[in-house]
DNA sequence: ACGTTAAGTATTGTTAACAATTTATGTCAA
DNA sequence: TTGACATAAATTGTTAACAATACTTAACGT
């Protein structure tokens, strides 16, 4: 059907509109790459979607070295499986790897919030309080999406919060994972966080109660494990043109 | 001098033997990947050293693009940094960087050696032990790149110890960026760690005692941070394929 | 000598064509 | 209908040439 043979980057984005400066040499990879990320945390995009290359020089317009470099960097983040030969698919975490996400972030968010409680900074604290607010929106809404990413991006807000860009980099990638797991194996409509508990936890964060804050968000994390059923499996999707966009 | 315009494979590494499957699409990647992750673990490229794509094409015998994807991939795990249209450049942290470094390890490490002592594998222990075994064959014999290497290993193999490959990745993130650390702020000799800490760690974990082995660890990274000076600043070097070979 | 500018060289970024592999399609026989 | 097989189409992997940028060197003037 579709030729693309050189992959023409005939329907180039920035036509009419004066050229970009590209001063960074990775402004097309990256936009790709988020492009991507914000789709699975909003479990637009379901595991196991075929990301084609082709498909993606469409959808961005950009040429396939992009692409590939995009696609490149998503698997070393594990937001997707390069297969041989055989193109890109988005994650397909197991209960085995779920198991393993979820040891990982009881190990670590505990001390990361009694850590954040015993002497947050003021703008860490006014960023969180805003992005509660975001959350509260979004639910009021009934923007199913919104509310999915939210909720997950405060666990990253979270570590952000602590100014650490390692703990950051890490905490991100496994909310990632999580925001797979959940749209795998959660049970419909509790996808997201419970309504009130990240609320809480800020709250006792703000109080710097180190304790309490941990106690919450240990519960918090048992809390969405107990929404998941390890047996369902759903299938993929298509049409990325329309998810990406 | 040299021309290599387009960057011609003539002094292929397989040329005798018989061509390897390549099953799976990624030798060549995960070869120069591991060389130059192992020759930073062993604090043989130091900071700021630059990787040109023709030096490592000749050194690797592979194409180009082989050799740009490798680079793509350690720049995402922090190895290196790749600037626009000027090339890849060993990582160099800063002061306030190798703090953070140190600061995502105390926050991690801890309840990390915590939960491995409460119930370590027998097979763990095994590896760990025999690690340790490594560490003191490289002490007697004064090779000083496997004592460094090893000695930053054995922490991510610690990580390795829980079975949960989340938690391994970011340990060996980390640990590798400690090397670069220690490289650029280490006081000379004591680049490695100190003799017996990590036996005893490991000693503590068979006991199964996990506050004595959350102490000694916490010890131990003081001990690693307490080596360093971060005024000083040593420089980059060259020949890459004697270094990388 | 020193700094500045300009040409030349080397290195990196990008593209399009080509090769290899997989997937889809269609034909035929049981 | 189903299955096996051959053919065609589409997709991915790789290479080499080209373009753009940065770096080096040399000449020149002050």
């Amino acid at each position: 059907m579709a030729v693309l043979k050189g992959c023409n980057v005939s329907t180039n984005s920035q036509t009419n509109t004066e050229k970009k400066k590209n001063f960074s040499s990775e402004p097309d990879e990256n936009l790709i790459v988020e492009r991507i990320y914000k789709a699975v945390m909003e479990q637009r995009l379901a595991p196991n979607t075929k990301l084609s290359e082709g498909r993606l020089c469409e959808t961005f317009g950009v040429g396939r070295m992009h692409v590939r470099r995009a696609l490149l960097l998503l698997s070393s983040q594990g937001i997707i499986d390069l297969h041989s030969n055989r193109g890109a698919y988005v994650a397909c975490p197991d209960p085995s790897e779920a198991h393993d996400v979820f040891a990982a972030r009881t190990l670590i968010e505990p001390p990361l919030v009694r850590q954040l409680a015993q002497g947050p900074s003021e703008v860490s604290l006014a960023l969180l309080t805003k992005h509660i607010a975001l959350e509260n929106a979004a639910r009021v809404g009934n923007e199913r999406t919104e509310i999915i990413r939210l909720s997950g991006e405060f666990h990253t807000k979270l570590a952000e919060a602590t100014g650490n860009k390692f703990i950051a980099r890490m905490m991100r990638e496994l909310v990632t994972r999580t925001s797979l797991i959940v749209g795998l194996f959660g049970s419909s409509e509790n996808s997201s966080c419970p309504d009130n508990e990240h609320r809480h936890i800020l709250e006792a964060i703000k109080a710097r109660d180190p304790d309490h804050a941990e106690t919450l968000l240990i519960s918090h994390l048992i809390h969405i494990q107990s929404g998941l059923n390890m047996n369902m499996r759903k299938q993929p999707q298509d049409n990325l043109a329309a998810i990406l966009g």
